[in-house]
DNA sequence: CTGAAAGCGCTAACAG
DNA sequence: CTGTTAGCGCTTTCAG
C-alpha cells in the first residue's frame, strides 16, 4: 500500500495527528506514555514523515544549499576544494535529517543574482552555505542576506572575523611559509598571487609580504608574477617568472593548483625540485600529495569547516539563534619534498 | 510583502490557476494570446513556483538524486570522476528546473539498503542516477527498484547494454590502449587492475587480454598486479611490478589515479618515463593533464554520460515512459607523453 | 498536556 | 481551450 501518513499513525497510537506532529519534532509538553505509544505506532507501521508536506506547511525545505563559484562547469578548476566542503557539510545534513543540495554558479553572469533568487525561491533551503571567493562579494551576500535566508559564510577574507563567518588565517600560515623557506636558506623567494577577486587568497600575498619583512628579506614586485587560481596561470606564471635572468630559488603559489603549474614548467624547463629550485602551495588538495615529489603546501581544513558552518546554520535556525559567532579555523604548514636549500 | 502565489498570477493574468499551472507546467492545451498573458503576469510579479507545494501536490520531488560510492567521506579518492558527473547532471537539472541531490553512500555499510530507503522515502527523488561499482550492485539496485523511483545506471559493466543503462566501451578501448602499446614496440607490457567489485573497471582486464592476444602477445599473470582503484594501490602495484626480475616496459592502469601512482613509484626508483617505462591510464580525470609529464589515457566523457542519463530520467518521468533504452558512450584514446618506444 | 480546524501553494481530476 | 473543486500530508494557530 502507500506510505503510511501521519493520520494512520495517529489513528493506531489512538491520538490525534497533532500530538503524533508534536512526537515527530520532538517538542515538549507530550506525556512520557503517550509519546511511547506513539512511538511504537511510528515503528509498526515503519512511517517516515514526507519531507514535501513539512516543508510546505512550515515554509522551508530541510535543505542546506552549498553555493560555490563554477566558472566553467566542465573544467573544474578546484575539484579537490569543492569535494571536501561537500562531504563535511554532507557529514553535519545527515546527521541532522537535512539533505544537501549542490548549487555551483558563476559570478561573472549577469543572471547570478535572479539565479539564487530562483532556488531560494523554489528550494527553499534552510541555510546557504557560501563559498570563497563568493563569500567575500557584496552583492551576492546581499541578495542572499535579502531573502531571509540564513548565510553561513566561508572564507570571506575578511580583516576581522564577524558573525556567521568560518575563517581561515590565510595571512599568518602564509607568513609561516615564508620563514620556512627562508630558513632553509632561502632569499629570492617568488609569490605567485591568486585569483584577483578571491580576497582570502589574497590575504596570501599580504602574509607573505609580512614574512618577508619579519625575516628581512626585501620586497621585490619582479618576484610577484599574477595567478588566477588555476594549474594553468601557474605555469604560465613560473615560465615568466624562471625565465627571467634573476631566477628565484624558490617560487610560494597562493594555492596548490598553481604550485603544481609550477612544478610543471620547472619539468618542461629541466629545473630541478626541491635542488634548483624549491616550490610551495596552499590547501593540501589530495593532488599535493600525488605530485612527484610530493608539495609542500599548507594544510586547510575544508571538510571540517564546512562541518561548522552547516552546524551554525542548522542549529541556528532550529534554536531561533540566527547570529553566531565567527570561528577561524587554522591551516597548518604540511612540509613536504618540494622545498629545500637553495642551490649551492 | 510575501512572495507571490499561483493565486496572484492567475488574478493578475486575469484567469484561474489551473491555467497558470498549465503554462508553468508546459502542457499544451492554452492559447497562445493566453500563456502570453500568463507568462508577461509572472515576470511583472517575479514569481517563481514553491517546489515544496508542487512536490507535495505531484508527490514527487524536483529532484534528481545522484548515488556514489564514498568509502571515506574525507580521503576522496576520485573527487574527478564524481565532480564531472555532477557538473553533467547538474547541467541538465538546471535546463529542467530540477534540482541535483547528492547522496555518498559506503556498499561495506549493512545500513545502506535503510538509507537509501530513508533518502527516497523523504527527500521523494523523482528519479536516481547510481554511478559505478554501485550500479552494478544487484542489491543495490533492487532496493532502489523496489521503491518505485526511476533508475537509470551508469556504467555498470553489464556484458550486453540494457536498459535504463548508460554504458561505456570499457572492453574496447581497453583493447586499444594494448594495440597502441604494442605498436610502440612494447611487449611486456603489465596491467594494474582495478576495484574488485567495480565491473566496468573489471571490462578493461579483459580488454587488456583482448589486445593482447589481438597483437600477438602472450599473458602472463606475473604482469598483472590488483590494485583497488585507489592512488596509493596503482603506487603500491607498481612498486612492485618495478621490482621483478624481468621488469615490463609498459604498464596499463585500469585508472588514472592508480596511473599516477604508478608515475610516482617510477619517480622514486629513478625509472624515466616514457625512457625506460611507458605509462597509460584510463578516464581522463583533471589530474592526468597536470602530471609531469601528461598522462596518456581514455577520455571517458563522464559528464556527457550524466548529462544523458539525467535527461533520462527526467524525460521518462515527464512521459510516463519509465523504460529506455540504453546507451553506450565511447571512450576515446587521448596519446600523450607518457607512452613512447620501449628502452634500446 | 491534548485536540480541532485551518491552511501552506500547488496539481489532479472532472466539468464545462 | 479553460475553470472548479478537492485534496497532497504536514504544521500552526487557538481552544480546551
Amino acid at each position: 500500500m502507500a506510505q503510511p501518513t501521519i493520520t494512520d499513525v495517529a489513528r493506531h497510537a489512538g491520538v490525534s495527528i497533532k500530538t503524533v506532529s508534536r512526537v515527530l519534532n520532538r517538542e515538549d509538553g507530550v506525556r512520557d506514555s503517550t509519546r511511547l505509544r506513539v512511538e511504537s505506532a511510528i515503528a509498526d507501521l515503519g512511517y517516515a514523515p514526507n519531507q514535501s508536506a513539512r516543508d510546505l506547511a512550515s515554509r522551508h525545505a530541510h535543505l542546506i544549499c552549498l553555493v560555490y563559484d563554477d566558472p566553467s562547469a566542465y573544467e573544474l578548476p578546484s575539484a579537490g576544494y569543492i569535494m571536501r566542503m561537500q562531504s563535511g557539510a554532507l557529514r553535519v545534513c545527515r546527521q541532522h535529517g537535512y539533505e544537501l543540495l549542490i548549487h555551483p554558479c558563476n559570478y561573472r553572469n549577469k543572471d547570478i543574482h535572479a539565479d539564487l533568487e530562483g532556488v531560494i525561491r523554489r528550494a527553499r533551503p534552510a541555510g546557504i552555505l557560501l563559498a570563497a571567493p563568493l563569500s567575500n562579494m557584496r552583492g551576492i551576500v546581499g541578495t542572499i542576506n535579502a531573502s531571509g535566508t540564513p548565510l553561513v559564510r566561508l572564507s570571506p577574507g575578511l580583516k576581522r572575523v564577524q558573525d556567521r563567518v568560518v575563517a581561515t588565517n590565510d595571512r599568518e600560515f602564509s607568513a609561516g611559509m615564508v620563514h620556512h623557506l627562508a630558513a632553509l636558506g632561502h632569499h629570492r623567494i617568488a609569490f605567485i598571487s591568486g585569483h584577483p577577486k578571491h580576497k582570502a587568497v589574497g590575504q596570501r600575498l599580504l602574509g607573505y609580504q609580512d614574512g618577508l619583512e619579519q625575516c628581512g628579506l626585501a620586497f621585490s614586485p619582479q618576484l610577484v608574477a599574477a595567478g588566477d587560481n588555476s594549474f594553468c596561470s601557474g605555469r604560465t606564471a613560473a615560465l615568466q617568472l624562471l625565465q627571467q635572468p634573476c631566477r628565484p630559488t624558490a617560487i610560494f603559489a597562493a594555492n596548490d593548483d598553481m604550485a603544481v603549474g609550477v612544478m610543471h614548467a620547472a619539468h618542461q624547463l629541466g629545473v630541478r625540485i626541491p635542488g634548483d629550485l624549491s616550490v610551495a602551495g596552499c590547501d593540501d588538495i589530495t593532488l599535493a600529495q600525488q605530485v612527484f615529489p610530493p608539495l609542500t603546501t599548507t594544510r586547510q581544513p575544508f571538510a571540517a569547516m564546512a562541518e561548522q558552518a552547516t552546524l551554525m546554520l542548522i542549529q541556528g535556525s532550529a534554536k531561533d539563534r540566527p547570529d553566531q559567532d565567527g570561528v577561524v579555523v587554522p591551516g597548518s604548514l604540511q612540509i613536504r619534498a618540494t622545498t629545500g636549500p637553495p642551490p649551492e
